[in-house]
RNA sequence: GGUCCAUUAGCUCAACUGGAUAGAGCAACUGCCUUCUAAGCAGUAGGUUCCAGGUUCGAGCCCUGGAUGGAUCACCA
């Protein structure tokens, strides 16, 4: 039985024995005792107070005297106003850290028999991967690690949005200006290749959209340039906002507007990538080829990034296949009378009774949305898995639909939609704003990845602690340190919340930062070097009948029997950041214990103790970072 | 305009889901390498938790109203 468990029921039998009064120890709210006080956890009274009629430090004293007498693990307690602070023996510490020593699994939980599939990166074929996609690559890499720590058998899952008018873009620009040329031969790896043939596909059609508008715009002589025309239209709209617009003004930018929107539209390199998609969808050879081709070279780049960023994928979708899915669902819908069709032939969700709208999820000419597709491949992912749950790591900005998914889903009686999880993430801005590809504020994947090994190197160089290193050896702690800092960067934080990326703090070796964790292990390491070359056995030893504990050992212990909580919270809250938050807390008070006392300046059988106290914290901070995905070096 | 989300120290983030004097790191300042790795440890300083009300023994957290920033409300994906 856990530590925690027997206090609670300890309270809940004191408070049926003293007060006849049923509080079952599920209920009982344990917090830690803050470090003010003397004490390991904490029970409030005040709120059972009046309910038996006492006051909170009468009642807390009560309590305490009951578990003192009935409660084996309770040494002592005391009372500061409502709050009762249980003092549990040493003895009980070694127990737990004996147990601890001893379970191989320590963290992870049993299976619990359920599948969960996580999708996450889930990128489009167009551009290379940028910042933006790292916060989602790692949450959903991390997110995977916890939820099997909990049990679950986890499906970790690709879609690739490889279709559509964006990779056409690409294509088109790549037919008019790309020579035919592989990405050897343009010197860039493909999806980078593919990426900027992206970008020029957006100046081609700028330009040729300012064309236009010059063409057609003697309707408005005193402006001369399109730029004008847009600070006209903004000024326009702002003045909208207030409602303060003159008839004329309205007409002028609706004009305006008008304007741009035929531009757009009749841009010829536009035109043609819409000609390109409707050849695709009709399976033209040609095109199709081109397709298969460049697709093909963005696969290849994006392997080669996550394989650098480390993480992996079991099963990839790729929407070109699940693009059409869902059809049979809107049939399933109306059928049941969960859809409804209105008289130009599209169908309906009506989601108005649950404060939502309308949903649109068949056309009327009979194609799917995006929401028809998504319901599709969620029966999939069904069928291929058996799925328990589903989590879609996927930008906030997508709330909305998702939301909208999981009610359709209940609507249709599926069995899983209840386990449909959206993580929503929130936005990586950049310490001026948000990251914009047209102003070129976009930070790439692979360069920030690069810069970061630099600077691991350049670090660890002025360090200088790694002296008889290999090549090899000494790139691979570059790269393990790079990632680490990035990783743990991103995944402190809550994932719910925005975050801002400063590409100078994240480079940030030391304080709340993934190689200063990395390097409570690589230290740790050295200690059990030590130790072994000592021929100090502290490995499979029993230590339920040392005794000396000192504060900074015993601080040390309470920290090691978290985490299994952890665990188990980081996984409920679907919260990678509660594993770094802890990894951070464990590696600080071991660092304390480090500084405090001395391993080997002491009696034989302290040096055994401390080292197996090191070897389990290590344990501890390798299993926790690799849940995010860090791994953890033995010397740096 | 409707809906949803955010706002905590100069900066980046926490706060165990309503508990004690709101904590860390960075930046600044003091100490600690002749002792197991100083990418560390100990300390000083830094707060009207956006504002105004409310709920209760107790509010950063819940409720109401407002401010600021963002997202979303496509027969785009």
């Amino acid at each position: 039985m856990s530590l925690d468990l027997a206090i609670r029921e300890g309270i809940s039998k004191a408070f049926a024995s003293l007060y006849s009064f049923e509080l079952a120890s599920a209920e009982v709210a344990l917090q830690e005792t803050r470090k003010e006080f003397e004490g390991s956890f904490t029970f409030t009274t005040f709120q059972f107070a009046g309910r038996v009629k006492k006051r909170p430090d009468e009642l807390a004293q009560e309590l305490g005297d009951f578990l003192k007498e009935n409660v084996d693990e309770v040494e002592d307690y005391n009372v500061v106003k409502g709050f009762l602070n249980i003092v549990i023996a040493d003895s009980v510490w070694l127990k737990t850290f004996n147990s601890i020593l001893k379970d191989e699994q320590f963290g992870s939980h049993p299976s619990n028999g359920q599948t969960v599939m996580v999708e996450y990166s889930s990128p489009n074929t167009n551009k290379p991967l940028h910042l933006g996609h790292l916060r989602n690559n790692f949450l959903g890499y991390s997110i995977s690690q916890v939820l099997k720590a909990n049990g679950y058998k986890v499906v970790m899952a690709n879609l690739i949005n490889d279709r559509g008018i964006h990779i056409c873009k690409s294509m088109i620009a790549y037919l008019r200006f790309g020579g035919n040329k592989t990405p050897e031969e343009y010197g860039k790896k493909g999806d980078h290749m593919v990426g900027d043939f992206y970008v020029r596909f957006d100046q081609e059609y700028k330009s040729e959209i300012e064309e236009l508008i010059v063409e057609k715009r003697n309707e408005y002589p005193a402006l001369d340039s399109v730029e004008d025309l847009k600070a006209r239209k903004k000024e326009i709209e702002k003045k909208g906002k207030k409602n303060e617009l003159s008839a004329e003004e309205r007409e002028q930018l609706n004009a305006i507007k008008e304007l741009f929107n035929r531009a757009e539209k009749e841009a010829p390199i536009f035109l043609e990538a819409q000609d390109l998609l409707r050849k695709w969808e009709a399976g033209e050879p040609a095109v199709y080829d081109l397709w298969k081709k460049m697709n093909g070279w963005v696969y290849a780049g994006f392997e080669d990034t996550y394989k650098r960023i480390g993480v992996s994928f079991d099963k990839y979708y790729y929407e070109s296949d699940t693009y059409l899915l869902g059809k049979d669902l809107v049939m399933e819908g109306l059928e049941k009378g969960a859809f409804y069709k209105k008289e130009d032939g599209s169908v309906w969700c009506d989601l108005t009774n649950e404060g939502l709208d309308e949903k649109l999820v068949q056309r009327g000419d009979g194609t799917s949305v995006y929401m028809t597709q998504d319901m599709g491949t969620a029966d999939l992912k069904y069928k291929d898995f058996t799925l328990d749950k589903s989590i879609y790591v996927v930008g906030n900005e997508q709330d909305y639909h998702f939301d909208v998914l999981k009610r359709i889903m209940k609507r249709l009686e599926r069995p899983y939609a209840e386990g449909i999880y959206h993580m929503s993430y929130g936005m990586v801005d950049l310490p001026h704003g948000r990251m914009k590809s047209r102003e070129g504020t976009v930070v790439d994947a692979d360069d920030l990845v690069d810069e970061m090994v630099q600077t691991a190197k350049q670090r660890t160089d002025e360090l200088g602690k790694i002296d008889g290193f290999t090549e090899e050896q000494a790139e691979k702690l570059y790269h393990q340190l790079a990632l680490g800092a990035l990783k743990y960067f991103i995944l402190r934080v809550d994932p719910k919340k925005r975050m801002v990326f400063n590409p100078e703090e994240s480079v940030d070796f030391q304080g709340d930062t993934g190689p200063s964790i990395q390097y409570t292990f690589a230290r740790i390491s050295a200690l059990l070097r030590k130790g072994k070359e000592d021929g100090v056995a502290f490995e499979n030893i029993d230590l339920s009948a040392y005794n000396g504990l000192e504060a900074q050992e015993r601080d040390v212990i309470v920290a090691l029997s978290n985490f299994p909580k952890v665990v188990a919270d980081a996984g409920r809250n679907y919260a990678p950041s509660e594993v770094a938050s802890y990894a951070y807390d464990l590696s600080r008070v071991f660092s304390r214990f480090y500084a405090e006392l001395p391993v080997f300046k002491a009696e034989p059988e302290v040096i055994a103790f401390r080292l197996a106290l090191s070897s389990a914290v290590a344990k501890v901070i390798e299993k926790a970072m690799n849940m995010l995905g860090v791994e953890v070096p033995e010397r740096m």
